[in-house]
DNA sequence: CGAAGATCATAGGACGTCCAACTATCGGAT
DNA sequence: ATCCGATAGTTGGACGTCCTATGATCTTCG
């Protein structure tokens, strides 16, 4: 199907011509940088994968389970575009597509009329169930890691976040 | 400008949930893989920053410098797909707009046909080269990690792509 | 040698993300 | 009381990624 030829890992390659190059001090972090971007790609195909089925991806399972969360149900617009760390753009696009399937609606702020309410519906939690017990069974109980690797890359990678400002 | 009432970590905060909830041992990959999604788009979006004025992005750098460590300047476009695991059309893609910036130029293969050669211009070289010396400067030599983090993360996603079959 | 199967590249479409611009609405300062 | 800056959402556009389908070209094998 595809070459035989012992592919290498291209990352590591990369990091050989970097240091090869003369930017050895450079080369670690753009093999982590790399690494990450390649990572991210594999580990969300499996993901979309398994949701594909139920119609939704995963950014708008984000925002389901968000609301699944909440104590009504409810959470305006904007609280879930900073829960998220997200555009508010890209949460229009996520409830535009969520309340098109029936997921969710969007109802008026009782006493703010500049935001909106988005309530998650029946179906709507039924889909976010389904796709928990899924992805819980088929991806996050087997992530690709051991338990130790994973809770390091947890760690390792709650540090780059804060100090790239997302929470601390 | 925000919220001052200390914002913790979300996805600790989901781990949390996720364990409370009756998914005690789903909850570490959860967290891997919510926190892969996020310091990919961090990560990603400090690198745009810095090649934005170069009307380029990251697909399109990633291009250029395999074009420049091969031999001859030159590549299929099969190839490119396979070194970036990427789809071949996010390469008909990125190539298209190197090709109208000028940055590389598509030439045909001279025994088969069907593939296409990219060809890496002068042009192209020179964007690479300062893109190559702006990343390693403001982002690959401060990824935001310890060397000694950067390194165990490094050795984690390639672990991971292994297992995802990405190279081994 | 010729048909069937594999490979290469492109076109069109769906999605998510960001940015810039714009409209409403709120709220605080003068 | 009013004016002006901050906040909430939407719209339109640019990009990257994938998927499916399609047209050319090899390649392999009966």
């Amino acid at each position: 199907m595809t070459r035989r030829e012992l592919p290498l890992d291209p990352i590591r390659e990369a990091e050989r011509l970097w240091t090869e190059h003369g930017w050895p001090d450079s080369a670690p972090g753009m093999a982590a940088v790399t690494s990450l971007m390649r990572a991210h790609q594999l580990v969300l195909s499996r993901v979309e994968a398994v949701l594909r089925p139920l119609d939704v991806t995963f950014a708008r399972y984000e925002v389901l389970m968000l609301l699944v969360f909440s104590r009504r149900g409810t959470l305006p617009m904007s609280r879930i575009g900073t829960r998220l760390q997200v555009h508010q753009t890209s949460v229009t696009n996520a409830v535009d597509r969520l309340e098109r399937a029936g997921l969710v609606r969007r109802v008026p702020h009782p006493s703010d009329r500049r935001t909106t309410l988005i309530e998650i519906t029946r179906a709507g939690r039924e889909v976010a169930d389904t796709a928990t017990q899924r992805l819980n069974e088929t991806v996050f109980a087997n992530p690709g890691l051991t338990r130790r690797d994973t809770t390091t890359l947890v760690d390792i990678l709650a540090r780059l976040r804060r100090q790239a400002g997302d929470f601390g």
